[in-house]
DNA sequence: CGTGTCCTTGAGGTCCCTCAAAGGCGGTGG
DNA sequence: CCACCGCCTTTGAGGGACCTCAAGGACACG
């Protein structure tokens, strides 16, 4: 196995499963115990990646379903031209290659940013518990569908609005994602991304991004050190971004289902 | 009710919802009747808008999930600025409004562009039945992922495709998305978009717009017409575009359900 | 104290934008 | 059948946001 890769032995089930996936479902959905239980049937190890492992590389079959527990991960694209694109970022109580379940191949790298702790799940496990565990199927529904919110939004900011704005609104985004994750303390937010991620994330060049930075500290709403930001004006940035967190639907609950 | 909307009442039953959702899944899943008749069971009624209906308006309650039978709707984000992004274009056998079975309100305009038939799905009925219908659960994750990809591919374009490459992207898209409902003959596209949609997508300028379709059309690729878009050479076409249809996993199959 | 990684700064260029106006083209009505 | 109108598209001119190339500075690490 890879020197970047190392896989414990199943502790027979998976008594511990991070509570930080239930800290993105708390406004929306109770159920934990049972969706803990549920996940630890599919349960395969805990796997660790040291910065710039590639956990699943694009047009390769994916291996299993991750569920993060400590590290961020990137998604993203490489072009013919050289560039990359990354499309999403993921964090602590995010699933990874969640489509493994319904697709073949991975259409994006899926790479260690930091030291990543996550859970293995077996995806042939995971698609049957799914489909007879309906309390697991909703809490999966929630969490896609709040990923589909985090790439709408992402569209919206790629096509309309200009480098500080989606500078800042990337920061905003980020800050709201750590601090109901408890990732943060106060106002500093701990993020391993260079200005070079920054720029892939917000399809810019590395720069550009350097000079908005520059600026978003001259108007004094950030402070952007290597691996640390600090948001110092939290409304002016949201207001300078467009930012609504609405759109991650962290706390709109609908009790429809009938579980 | 609206003028431009008109709803016929119940047949009692749908038993003819369109084959558009399975033409979709046709090489991925093979299940139609089984799934035709559950979402007959959330059937409300046949509903029909005019161009420029709203049809979910952003920050409102959903009224529904709907099942588009014919017509073209954008998703789309007005900004304070004034400007416009369209998130996505939904075709004949798409889902509207899918996290009405989550989420309250629509964070999205959905706005009819063509004259539009619907079947409106009641969203609490739809949700128990996929709690309850594996078949149906495992279409719609498959319609939701397919959806995720569509989505992640506008990122790329957006962060780092020039404004050839992508509106060359997005046509090569419309062109598989449309080949696949059967919706189009030879290479010339019936697309109901103007220009000034095509920016909103694209997130370029309108007048941009028009001189990449002029360049596009001087390289010898294509030619527009209002309403009508003709490729004259498809290779050509997508290699520029960077285009490789894979991440709408049409045809890439994976039986591990077991349902 | 050298080396690598990351960030900053400067200069010049280009892609795409905004503003302004004119040219199709289908529909409608006299 | 022509005039008119509204919508869409095209063209031109000028400007600005962001890019590329180039090089230097800051900082951590061995």
């Amino acid at each position: 196995m890879d020197q970047s890769t190392s896989e414990t032995p199943p502790p027979g089930k998976l008594n511990k499963v991070s509570s930080y996936l239930f800290r993105k479902l708390q406004g929306f959905y109770e159920l934990s115990d049972a969706v803990r239980d549920s996940i630890s049937e599919a349960f395969i190890a805990e796997v660790s990646y040291e910065p710039g492992a590639t956990i699943q590389p694009s047009g390769e079959a994916y291996r299993a379903i991750y569920l993060i527990e400590r590290g961020w991960v990137l998604r993203s694209r490489y072009l013919e031209s050289g560039g990359r694109q990354i499309v999403n970022v993921a964090l602590p109580g995010d699933f990874l290659c969640f489509n493994a379940t319904l697709f073949t191949d991975s259409d994006f790298d899926h790479v260690a940013k930091t030291q990543v702790l996550a859970f293995k799940l077996d995806a042939p496990t995971f698609a049957t518990l799914m489909a007879h565990h309906a309390h697991l199927a909703l809490a999966l529904a929630w969490a896609n569908a709040h990923e589909e919110g985090l790439l709408s939004e992402r569209i919206v900011s790629l096509g309309r609005r200009n480098a500080r704005e989606r500078t800042a609104h990337v920061l905003c985004e980020l800050a709201v994602r750590l601090n109901i994750l408890g990732l943060i303390n106060g106002n500093s937010l701990q993020i391993p991304l260079t200005q070079a991620d920054f720029a892939d994330i917000l399809g810019m060049s590395l720069i550009h991004v350097s000079r908005t930075f520059r600026a978003l500290t001259q108007l004094g709403l950030i402070t952007y050190r290597s691996g640390l930001v600090t948001i110092h004006d939290v409304p002016r940035l949201e207001k300078l971004a467009g930012f609504d967190a609405g759109y991650m639907h962290f706390t709109q609950r609908k009790d429809i289902f009938r579980v």
